[in-house]
DNA sequence: CCAACCGTATTACTCCTATAATACAGTTAT
DNA sequence: ATAACTGTATTATAGGAGTAATACGGTTGG
């Protein structure tokens, strides 16, 4: 049975968004294999104090990625196969992108600025000032 | 006189980020140089159609940046002196890009794979909410 | 069978963001 | 002085995202 025990009880972003990361988290990590029993809705819902309907929304997107399979009515199963760790580990990288992207965005930056910018800096490792003007 | 005719038709994010690009990317054209007249609020409002409160978020947002500077029942004018230039640059570049390649290096991945990433995600930008049905 | 679970669908509420409507106040040229 | 501009503040509206309330129908074990 996959535990929720120790999904973090601060964080950032939607419930339903943690919820997905927490459990792709486990797969990475292999803390969930193949044919694990998934604990309810309801049961991840009181043991967050959110609605059902906010862990079936992480559960979908986890569906819809194939890391769990879920029959009307039945209880849901992880579904981790070398096919399933590999697509999540790409979908890690990608949520870092995302995040990257998002950024860039909002500060207006261009996208061929970006792109030059990044490949120039990409080998520059003392670039990191980390000062605010 | 700073002049609106080029703003893009089309475009992406809300309208009064898209005016703060179209305005740095002139400074950062050359364009736009230091002294040059502003259109007045409701004049850019009435040339892209929209309410003159979203080019003053807009121009707020420039001003908060040093690109312009308002009196109150004056005319706004650009003020781009090296010290402005530098300061976009600043932000736009070094912050941002050094925080994207430090974060990407940091998740392991490689700088063909990210750049590939990002030009795919740039149009993109959804979170990762749905995808399928 | 049937009670107690399970997943799922529909609808509504709340909050936030982007934009608009309106009103107010300052500057400037005539 | 005053008309015609300017920037600014306040409030309202529309839409979307996240979450909740509720109800419905399927599976399963005793």
């Amino acid at each position: 049975m996959v535990s929720f025990a120790a999904f973090p009880a601060d964080g950032e972003g939607p419930i339903y968004l943690r919820i997905v990361r927490f459990v792709r988290a486990g797969v990475a990590a292999g803390t969930i294999v193949d044919g694990d029993e998934m604990p309810s809705r309801r049961v991840v819902s009181a043991l967050l104090g959110v609605n059902p309907n906010t862990v079936q929304k992480a559960y979908r997107l986890l569906e819809d990625e194939g890391l769990i399979v879920s029959r009307s009515g039945a209880k849901s199963y992880a579904s981790v196969t070398p096919e399933t760790v590999e697509a999540v580990r790409r979908k890690l990288q990608a949520e870092e992108v995302s995040r990257v992207v998002s950024a860039l965005r909002r500060s207006g930056m261009e996208k061929a600025a970006a792109l030059e910018q990044i490949s120039r800096l990409w080998d520059e490792d003392e670039q990191e000032g980390g000062e605010k003007s």
